[in-house]
DNA sequence: CAAAAATGAATAATATAATATGCATTTTGC
DNA sequence: GCAAAATGCATATTATATTATTCATTTTTG
C-alpha cells in the first residue's frame, strides 16, 4: 500500500503549520523568536522540518494558542487507549 | 484566572501517554528502545516529561499507530488557521 | 525600478539531548 | 517471601540541537 505517513512528513507539516500561524499573525521569523527567547535560526529550522526539540515545537504552539488544543488531543488519546475496549 | 496550561504540563502527558501506551501492550522501557532504535534512558526521560527531539516523541507515536492521527490534527490545524474566517 | 526587509542556507561555537554504565528501588512471578 | 525483572536515577561521554555570524537570494514597499 501507499499513503504511510512518515515522521519526516509529520515535521514537514508541523514546520507548515508553524509558517502558516505566523504569516497569519504577520510577524517575521526575527520576530517570533524574540518573543520566545529563541533564535531565528530555530524558527527557520523548525519551519524547514528539521528535528527540533518538543520544547521548541511547544512554546511556538503556545505562543499561536496551540498549546491547550494539543493537550486536550493527548488527553484524549490516553482516554481512547489507557483501557482495552469492552467490545 | 488559573488553569492555563503550560509547555511542561503538556510534556508531562506526552509522557503520561507513552507510558499507558506502552503499558497496554504490556512491553518494556527496553523493549520498546530496541523495536525504535533507542535507548531505554531516553524512553525513561520521554515518560519522564523531559525534552525530547520531536523525532523521538514521532518515532513513539509511529510505534503505536498514533502517527496519522496526530499529522491530521496538524492538517487540521493548517485548515482552521491558514485563512481568515469570512464572518 | 531601487532600496530595504525578510528568508534560506552555510560554517563554527556552545548548550543540551541521547547514550552507556552502574546501582538503588520497585514491581512482577513463582 | 524470595528471586528476577523492570524501573528510576545519577554520572560521564557522544551526538546533535541551538546559537551567532555571514552572505546570497527572495520578497516587500515606497
Amino acid at each position: 500500500m501507499f499513503g504511510n505517513i512518515t515522521v519526516k512528513d509529520v515535521k514537514k507539516h508541523v514546520g507548515s503549520l508553524v509558517k502558516t500561524m505566523r504569516q497569519r499573525d504577520a510577524i517575521t521569523q526575527e520576530e517570533l523568536a524574540e518573543k520566545l527567547d529563541l533564535s531565528r535560526i530555530t524558527i527557520q529550522n523548525l519551519e524547514a522540518g528539521k528535528n527540533p526539540t518538543i520544547d521548541t515545537v511547544l512554546k511556538v504552539f503556545q505562543y499561536f494558542d496551540l498549546l491547550a488544543g494539543f493537550d486536550s488531543y493527548v488527553a484524549n488519546e490516553i482516554q481512547n487507549n489507557g483501557q482495552q475496549s469492552l467490545y
